[in-house]
DNA sequence: TTTTTAACTGAACAAACGATCAGTTAAAAT
DNA sequence: ATTTTAACTGATCGTTTGTTCAGTTAAAAA
């Protein structure tokens, strides 16, 4: 499914010249050395160090993405829209499995690509530098994963549905806190050089049980209110 | 206390000469407009922008800060250094009001600087940029503040004192867990461009007493493990 | 008012960068 | 074996950027 699954050769064979590739291939290699090279240095890292990593010239990179930019829009569709899994979405609505393990199996899986090195610095970069991929991703996860974990709480505490009483915002703020949880811990790791002092499955297992514990206590009021 | 206190006049008179300042005053001029200049492009905003906004020319500024990297050294300096309040410390261990208020009013004090745009890029910048200032900045937090709330929370349950118990490094984790859904929101609103919805002092309060709430369910089986 | 001090400017340099293009050559087609 | 195709190189251009420095001028000292 993601690029990285393939295996592909970047280092040439010592002496010998570069040989050949098929136009896709050499296409696919490109855009994977550039997501491995932006995720490190940032957006502003130059063509000719990654055509160096590469094994080419910087010149060739331009025959293949017509500038910089096209590069790097390449660079977000691998990483945000390629590795959206959508496994994840149909776990959280299993109500023959209890809540907790689902949000557990959910949060272990989907934290296995998103608390990647490249995945953590590359949603930063492209955050700082304003681009509005973020703000669709976010707004795609809200959807796809926070609503329905709120959706899930209410049926596990035997609150009204959303259909008879709608969802409040601040009931999806409260599962927002497991996203923050996560992604704090993948820029801990990747980002702050802070590494974590325990495994992480234990961490979400804690965070999972905070985030029900909580909401036990929270949503109750919350749905009272005005 | 934090540098924008001072009342600083950015915008040269219209048509007139600017007008010459004092060292100190001027150095303070240039750190601060720095502050808020790379905040918002990045430490690769160049010099000559910076001038302008300033209203100078670029080779003032090297008459003020040897190079580059020196400036960015003084951003940090202001924003690490310069914004930390010791009074949240003290918050934390004053037993004559209950946990559950202590934290709320801490983390409200608290939200108010780090929860800033300035504060919250840079931090960003500059762990991207591979500085230690972050990582020193987290540990001083993890002792400061992530830490004393552990122990409060232990006597809040009636549990050992760390003297009796040394503290776990996940009932530590447990409390970065507040830290992350702060930060996170100023991530959102500064950074991922998706403002929040309800408003952030309900956030705190909510956070609060999740992270409460967990942890009476936590801790005390943390507490018993190996 | 005159002299001295130091804040500030304008022009320039070298390095680094994105981008272009005419030419080279490995590999496929004949 | 020869031709055709297209992957790839090397040199170069124009811009941007950090940094320097000789000279200018506002403000303080005399």
């Amino acid at each position: 499914m993601s690029i990285e699954q393939t295996k592909i050769e970047v280092t040439p064979p010592e002496g010998q010249p570069r040989k050949r590739m098929k136009r896709e291939d050499r296409d696919r290699e490109i855009a994977a050395a550039a997501v491995a090279f932006f995720a490190e240095v940032g957006f502003d890292g130059d063509t000719r160090e990654l055509a160096r990593r590469l094994g080419v010239t910087q010149s060739l990179i331009f025959r293949y993405f017509p500038n910089k930019a096209a590069l790097i829009e390449r660079v977000y569709q691998e990483v945000y829209v390629g590795r959206w899994n959508p496994y994840w979405e149909t776990i959280i609505a299993d109500r023959s499995v209890p809540l907790q393990d689902r949000l557990v199996r959910l949060y272990k899986d989907y934290s296995r690509v998103s608390l990647t090195y490249d995945w953590v610095r590359i949603f930063m970069f492209s955050g700082l530098k304003g681009e509005d991929i973020n703000t669709r991703y976010l707004k795609f996860l809200r959807s796809r994963i926070l609503e329905p974990i709120a959706i899930e709480v209410r049926a596990e505490l035997g609150l009204p549905t959303p259909e008879e009483l709608p969802l409040k915002m601040s009931e999806i703020e409260l599962a927002w806190g497991i996203n923050s949880r996560i992604f704090y811990l993948g820029q801990r790791k990747w980002i702050f050089n802070m590494p974590l002092d325990i495994e992480l499955d234990q961490i979400i297992e804690h965070t999972i049980i905070t985030y029900l514990s909580g909401a036990k206590t929270v949503v109750p009021m919350l749905i009272k209110q005005d």
